[in-house]
DNA sequence: AAAAGTTTGTACCGATAGGTACAAGATGGG
DNA sequence: CCCATCTTGTACCTATCGGTACAAACTTTT
């Protein structure tokens, strides 16, 4: 009853959908550059998410946050090598930021009032990415109340560090200070693990 | 011949102008939008800022940029007492962005295509403001190089902490987040002056 | 290959976007 | 007090916005 497949069905749309929202912003984006961007018309669009760009921008949001929690929380909140998953951790993201040349969606939308609409699940991401690695800090052997700081620290530093690299137009400066967040993480569960 | 005063002046519409960009971001922010937050009609504002919304933005920025030479950047390039001059930049601007309740408009220009008109000052912003504080630090006794790093990662540090404290709605995070930066800083400085 | 269902482009909708025109009103110099 | 200048609200313009309607084209099932 439901295994019809289409030359392009939804899920297959959301990249696309999510480079242009990251792109233009949620108000910035239009339909037509939403169409373009997918190469899907407005008719497809419509029939795929009746709800329009808000049901689109929910259906990016749920993706992205999807891509989170199985490549980064999960192994987190799971970990058994602490320094190795803090590792694996920058390392993911500097690939998914492309070190910042791309836009965090999540930060980006709590910035101005069009995210509104979505501020429970921004504000869920963030804080289930620093509890998650304020555990893995734990397991490493920080104090809790360290964990949660330096949890913070390199949360918010990573964000920062996107606003900067695309402000200086510098993949660079980037890499330079997640670096040493990552010293910082790593410098605090060999000190007490 | 120029010293027509009016009841207000282009000037004066300027706090209301950004305050209005910073909360629903340039393509968010309508002229209907702008009318309503400096209390002037279409007219006036297309009298004082003949360039449209453009124009507007371009005002905005130099005023926003003439408070933080003013404020922050000039007190850090002719700094005496390095300490003082930095604890006196993060009260500074944990005031002005109350406490990451508040946009910085800089930044978040700089995240989405609609700020590309505006990168040349984007860019020579967060520039200044590094150099300046790489300056400050060496003037406290801090090598060259882990001044500029340690500039960088401040900068970038606050950007990042207004990105977090609104996404969670938590003034609280940012405050512990510009402590913590501002502790690193003095820490530099004492180390070595 | 006909029937049933999906997907898609096109045309269209009202609302609103940014911007212009301009006459009426306010202001200050002489 | 009057005139030149500046300021302002209103009306209006075109383009585009997000969204809808729907018939044509395409898939898939049978």
């Amino acid at each position: 009853m439901s295994s019809k497949r289409a030359l392009t069905d939804r899920e297959s749309a959301l990249p696309a959908l999510a480079e242009a929202f990251r792109e233009h912003g949620f108000e910035g984006a239009t339909l037509a550059a939403l169409s373009k961007a997918t190469g899907l018309g407005k008719g497809s669009l419509y029939n795929f998410f009746p709800g329009g760009k808000e049901e689109m921008m929910e259906a990016v949001l749920e993706n992205v946050d999807g891509w989170f929690v199985n490549t980064i929380f999960l192994p987190l909140e799971h970990v058994v090598d602490p320094a190795a998953a803090i590792t694996a951790m920058f390392d993911d993201v500097t690939a998914y930021f492309r070190s910042g040349r791309r836009v965090c969606i999540v930060g980006s939308l709590g910035l101005n009032s069009a995210g509104e609409a979505f501020s429970v699940r921004v504000k869920e991401y963030f804080v289930r990415w620093i509890s998650a690695l304020a555990h893995c800090l734990e397991v490493g052997g920080a104090p809790p109340a360290l964990a949660l700081d330096l949890s913070e620290e390199a949360v918010s530093g990573i964000q920062g560090a996107i606003v900067l690299a695309r402000a200086l137009g510098d993949d660079t400066s980037f890499q330079r200070i997640v670096r040493r967040l990552q010293s910082t993480l790593l410098d605090a569960i060999s000190r007490s693990g």
